[in-house]
DNA sequence: GTAATGACTCCTT
DNA sequence: TAAGGAGCCATTA
């Protein structure tokens, strides 16, 4: 689990991603101060119960998804937000949020 | 203080 | 383009 100050940083960062749109694990770490990506990956299975994060516009960095146990229920979630999946289950890099 | 672990990333084949 | 392996860094035991 995380430090709270990079938990605070992160969950204002993953809340700001637009629906429809996602991001990476290694992006929001370098928008942190001390964050690696496997520390976001922590926090993320660390979420808070009843949060209103979007935490599954988070994915890894080859654009899939990453291997964990509610990744079934995050590719439903980004489809259901208009989120596509090319034929090898990447997302297209145009989805991407800055 | 040391060693192990993890919703990862990068650099080679 | 894909697969394999080393590296990283914060947290835990």
């Amino acid at each position: 689990m995380p430090r709270p100050e990079l938990l605070e940083q992160i969950y204002t960062i993953v809340d700001q991603i637009p629906a429809g749109r996602v991001t990476t694990y290694g992006r929001i770490a370098a928008m942190t101060e001390g964050a690696t990506a496997r520390s976001v990956g922590s926090a993320m299975r660390h979420l808070p119960e009843g949060h209103t994060l979007p935490w599954h516009r988070v994915i890894a960095a080859t654009r899939k998804l990453a291997d964990h146990d509610s990744a079934q229920r995050q590719h439903e979630l980004l489809r259901a937000e208009g989120v596509t999946f090319d034929v090898s289950g990447k997302v297209p890099a145009h989805l991407l949020w800055p």
